[in-house]
RNA sequence: GGGCCUGUAGCGCAGUUGGGAGCGCGUCUCAAUGGCAUUGAGAAGGUCAGGGGUUCGAAUCCCCUCAGGUCCA
């Protein structure tokens, strides 16, 4: 290890600087471990990160707090069966109030990726329980000094203040501050409440461990490690605060912070996160330690983005050009700009990639199951960049040449410019600056700045996100009131899909937008809530079902299925006919033959995903998945196009399993049993803690495939008929798209090739299996024919011609051809001006002739004339507007169109007065 | 979601107030050589991404769509 210990003097207190390699102190996985296994022994559930990606919420771009996952059940949408949660959650953090891209690696603590561990209540304890184990935790597991910590709280919340000192936090060490700093709440409306952070001081003299260092920005010395929140109050939008009836806790610690001070060095980057990373790096660059210390801000820039984008990755996120797929690529090409600067030309990042899946793949297992896709993606990105470095300098190149061309002074290149390269074809402001200097050119930055602020101001996009809270909250208070009133079990919807089609059941309520309502009227768009439905909701790509629910008196047609909160399922229904009220018994009925079909294709989907990763490999992962009842749409990673044989064999492997006819099975396990088994999970899906095998395969032996789905299947593969691919496509760099027809779409598709077959067996006279040879030969023939009529074509033209050139005449010395001539088209007319001057290499030639029911003009001057002032282009101008058009051209051949073919001779006999007088001129 | 750039022969590309679709590589045929490398001559190959509009006339100007690139939210 070539890692160097900063040793900072103490002048008495209590404090530990070690180096982790010397001392064993605590390495980053035991003081995770230490977090989580602490909350486990009181009581706590552990629950594993969620995903990078949020599921279900189209608010916020990345997980951006350990929360994230838990927020149905702070806003009382859902329950689960525990009451106490402990996470290590992975976070993404690229832009917002405390973060811009441009601190990670010149800031000594900010991070894009970074995990946050937390505790959670859900109407469990609060703060007393919140702060105690807050206090235990740090001061006994992590050994952090007490005489060290600093507490704030919130302005008014004199309960905290009186617990924090019943716990035996000194007066002195508890600080009020506003809102800005110590009050939580997760939007403008909803839960909100009061919260606590917990500061450490990290400075060498006892005299600095002081009040003012708290909550102090740009003095690090003093960190904030630990924010404790305590939802107590529900904002209204009017802005009033109504205590919440089950107040809850939300906490979430800075684990790379945390590492920092149980480990006691100056920054995050020297805990044993960064460095095993920065050693990687250096082995790479081929670094001495003195180059190191010097480039550590691309060192951090590196480390910290490859990290990030290992785990964006790993969680099914591809670098694109939208949204996080946009975020993703420009954090790799941030971490290649800045590996550019310290002297690597090849790709790198993904060796760098390496070393983190090794740090970090013991407690995320995802990394080390994803290991090939992550480097292979991470190595793509790098050498995409490169080609837009390429092109991007081969323009700046370009333009530095014609700078300097035009100018003797010292070549600058135009702020616009610079900025064009930037937006335009990707080439940073920093490579353009390094190329320019090399090339002895400079570059106008203010003007690049102006440019690049203009496109801001200009680019000012829409809010988006408004409704969607308050439409949640009306379905929410609907859902309370159902399951209140005993109309809805407390579980919620009773949900069958996997049941019989049609159940017997009664009305539990009739929403119209989210809002209760007594009845609904004929014609009339309204959702109706059921406290039984055997109706599939959209989910894991399959679409949701629909059908009819009847009664005596009323009929609806249900023309969707939605689950506005978990457990809450509503029907959008038409009402056909009556006056559906709460508490008529019915029959909700799916449509069974549309069903079908969606169990065809999604049983479908299984066997396909299976055949792409036995026969291309098993870097083969969904990316996503529509199955309908018409087709089914599967998109996957892999970064090129099947072949032929490819898709055959693809097909084949599917239609095998169809007919070997296994039957397919659905049991509900444990995740982890699951997992363990061999069962498929998706990126970006969202598993509970038992969740639903899908087997395909015969009961003994190994099965085809099994996956984790929720999706309604077929009994028998061979109900699924057979198989068809309809369409290969790529849809993004690095993921392609099969679309595949099975049962009743397999036979439309088979009918409707075959018809087509037919008819252009007809069409060719011969039968289906001549048809490509009779296609060959039809289109020989007709290619020869076109070249024969060409060929006699001409030679009529030429045969044409010869009688008009006979009427050429001498105009003041100068062999002049006007004439009206047949011809078909306009390129007939200037093959014969050719022939003119094959016979007089000095002369005029106009040329008339009607040319698809319009007058068309070719003039032809021999470059010689034009010095004399003869301009074809301006004669064909002159002499169209006889014939009511316009024309123009070179000065040695120009063209005129028209509309009035009548006037076609007059046009003629003034060009050649035209003519006549200027050669006299 | 918005801005900008690109789409022309199998591949890489040029095409200038709108007026004759080209270049290089590759493919095929013939010839020189005993054969290959090579050289020479010739040929094939194009819905100018697709659709609509303006115009006598559109690869070129305008609008829409699609695909790729790129920046921003």
């Amino acid at each position: 290890m070539n890692f160097s210990v900063l040793i900072i003097p103490n002048d008495g207190i209590a404090v530990k600087r070690n180096s982790f390699y010397n001392f064993g102190l605590m390495l980053s996985n035991q003081i995770r471990s230490a977090f989580i296994d602490y909350f486990a022994r009181n009581g706590h559930q552990t629950v594993p990160s969620s995903s990078l990606i949020p599921y279900g919420d189209k608010t916020i771009l990345f997980t951006n707090a350990g929360m994230n996952q838990f927020k149905n059940l702070f806003l009382g949408l859902e329950k689960r069966d525990y009451t106490r949660a402990v996470t290590a959650q992975k976070v993404m953090r690229v832009s917002g109030k405390h973060n811009d891209l441009e601190n990670v690696g010149p800031s000594p603590r900010h991070h894009t990726f970074f995990e946050m561990l937390g505790n959670f209540s859900f109407g469990d304890y609060f703060k007393e329980d919140a702060m105690k184990y807050a206090l235990e935790l740090v001061t006994k597991e992590y050994s952090l000094d007490m005489e060290r910590l600093w507490f704030t709280i919130y302005r008014d919340d004199d309960e905290a203040e009186v617990l924090w000192k019943k716990l035996g936090v000194p007066a002195s060490r508890i600080l009020r501050f506003g809102e800005k700093d110590n009050f939580w709440q997760m939007g403008e409306t909803g839960p909100c409440g009061p919260n606590s952070e917990i500061h450490y001081f990290t400075g060498a003299k006892k005299a600095d461990n002081t009040a003012n260092r708290v909550n102090s920005d740009d003095d690090q010395v003093t960190v904030e490690f630990w924010n404790l929140v305590f939802m107590q109050f529900d904002r209204d939008p009017s802005g009033k605060l109504t205590p919440l009836p089950r107040p809850s806790i939300d906490t979430g610690m800075g684990f790379e912070r945390m590492c920092r001070l149980v480990q006691g060095t100056p920054t995050n980057y020297e805990t044993d996160l960064f460095v095993p990373i920065f050693d990687r790096i250096q082995e790479l660059a081929k670094h001495s330690n003195a180059q190191r210390a010097e480039d550590f801000i691309a060192y951090r820039v590196v480390a910290d983005h490859v990290r990030a984008a290992s785990f964006l990755i790993g969680d099914g996120v591809l670098p694109g050009n939208e949204g996080r797929n946009y975020v993703l690529r420009m954090i790799l090409r941030r971490a290649a700009r800045f590996g550019r600067k310290v002297g690597f030309s090849d790709p790198f990042l993904y060796h760098v990639s390496e070393s983190v899946i090794d740090k970090m793949g013991e407690h995320y297992r995802e990394l080390v199951d994803r290991r090939a896709h992550i480097l292979n993606t991470i190595h793509q990105e790098e050498e995409r960049f490169a080609r837009t470095l390429d092109t991007g300098l081969q323009r700046l190149d370009d333009i530095i040449d014609e700078l300097k061309a035009t100018s003797t002074q010292t070549a600058s290149i135009p702020g616009d410019v610079a900025f064009q390269l930037y937006d335009t074809f990707g080439l940073p402001i920093e490579i353009t600056k390094d190329e320019a200097r090399e090339r002895g050119a400079t570059v106008d930055e203010a003007g690049f700045i102006a440019a690049r602020q203009a496109a801001r101001e200009r680019n000012r996009g829409g809010d988006q996100f408004a409704a969607d809270y308050d439409l949640r909250r009306s379905y929410g208070e609907a859902f309370d009131t159902l399951k209140a009133s005993g109309q809805l079990a407390p579980t919620g919807v009773i949900h069958t899909p996997y049941g019989p089609l049609s159940v017997n059941t009664t009305v539990a309520a009739v929403l119209r937008d989210g809002l209760m309502a007594e009845h609904a009227v004929p014609g009339e768009r309204v959702e109706i809530v059921l406290p039984v439905t055997p109706f599939y909701v959209e989910g894991g790509g399959q679409v949701s079902d629909i059908g009819q629910i009847t009664a005596a008196t009323w009929r609806v047609i249900v023309r969707d299925t939605q689950r506005p909160a978990p457990g809450f399922i509503a029907h959008v229904c038409e009402v056909e006919y009556g006056e559906p009220r709460i508490g008529d018994a019915c029959v909700a009925e799916v449509d069974a033959g549309r069903r079908g079909d969606i169990m065809r294709n999604h049983t479908a989907t299984h066997l396909l995903q299976k055949a792409l990763r036995a026969i291309l490999g098993t870097h083969v992962a969904q990316q996503g998945s529509l199955v309908a009842p018409d087709r089914l749409r599967f998109d996957y990673s892999h970064n090129a196009p099947l072949t032929p044989e490819q898709v055959d064999n693809v097909t084949a492997m599917v239609n095998d399993a169809i007919l070997a006819n296994y039957p397919v099975t659905a049991t509900e396990r444990p995740y982890k049993e699951a997992l363990a088994s061999g069962a498929m999970a998706f990126f970006s899906e969202k598993y509970g803690d038992t969740v639903r095998v899908v087997r395909v395969g015969d009961t003994a032996g190994t099965a085809f495939s099994m996956e984790l789905c929720g999706g309604a299947h077929v009994r028998q593969t061979g109900d699924i008929g057979s198989a068809i691919i309809i369409a290969e496509t790529a849809i993004a760099a690095g993921v392609r798209r099969i679309e595949l027809v099975t049962g009743h779409g397999a036979l439309t598709f088979v009918k409707r090739q075959t018809q087509l077959l037919t008819q252009a067996a007809q069409s060719l006279s011969t039968t289906t299996d001549n048809v490509a040879a009779q296609t060959e030969k039809v289109l020989s023939t007709l290619s020869e024919t076109q070249k024969a009529l060409e060929r006699a074509q001409k030679e009529l033209a030429r045969a044409r011609f010869s009688e008009v050139f006979a009427s050429a005449t001498m105009v003041k010395g100068v062999p002049t051809l006007v004439a009206l001539v047949q011809a078909d088209t306009i390129d007939t007319l200037r093959d014969m001006t050719d022939w003119f001057r094959e016979k007089r290499p000095t002369g005029i030639a106009v040329l008339g002739a009607v040319v698809a029911d319009k007058p068309a003009l070719v003039v032809a001057v021999s470059k010689d004339l034009n010095s004399r002032g003869l301009d074809a282009g301006k004669l064909a101008r002159e002499i169209a507007k006889v014939i009511g058009g316009s024309g123009g051209g070179r000065p040695t051949l120009a063209q005129a169109g028209g509309k009035d073919s009548s006037k076609l001779g007059s046009a003629l006999s003034q060009a050649l007065e035209l003519i006549d007088a200027w050669l006299k001129a």
